[in-house]
DNA sequence: TTATATTTGTCAATTATTGACAAGTCATAA
DNA sequence: TTATGACTTGTCAATAATTGACAAATATAA
């Protein structure tokens, strides 16, 4: 999951603990550590409070959180990439 | 959304009435009026049925159901187009 | 060993989804 | 007008999924 691998890595690359982070979000430190691994979904409001803490791209940190679960409802789906295609030509209409 | 308008043509185009196809499918009729709307989702198991029922092709009316979903959770976030090509990237790693 | 960081498994509590029911609208027929 | 048939709307209880906490396990160092 892309969104687990970059909050890991920004955060060590900061020399942050999971429990600091944790104790931000005001979850557990396990609960933090199946956020990084993908076991779990983040909340919204956890990876906004995620990109002030680890100084990055709010937008960018957004899209990652998203393209997951995205990610998760396609995956096992043998029509993803048709209905990819078709979420591609209806989001035109309203989107922008 | 697309895939309640599908099965709408559908039902109609070969004269059949919104109880007839909810009978088959085994639930009552204000839910089907509500799956024909878009304003409840149906279920795997449905769709399937429905692609026997209406006499269409499985594959591409689960891709329409499918898409509903993605752009049920893409409505609304403004990150929605940067996520997809997210996706598009990481759904060629596995899928094919 | 001990201490610290992370992971795993399980559970209750919360939240979301499902389908049913009753009542409503709308159009048309009698 | 009233009656009927097709569909829609609103609400509710039952079910299912998700959330976060806790205890215990594993790992990594010192």
């Amino acid at each position: 999951m892309e969104f687990g691998e970059q909050i890991r890595e920004l955060r060590e690359s900061k020399g942050l603990l999971q429990r600091q982070l944790a104790a931000n979000l005001e979850i557990d430190t396990p609960l933090f550590s199946k956020i990084e691994r993908g076991e779990r979904k983040a909340r919204k409001e956890h990876v906004e409070k995620l990109s002030t803490l680890l100084e990055t791209d709010k937008d960018q940190l957004l899209s990652l959180w998203l393209a997951d679960q995205v990610i998760d409802l396609l995956k096992d789906e043998p029509q993803a990439k048709e209905a990819l295609k078709i979420v591609q030509r209806e989001i035109k209409k309203y989107g922008h």
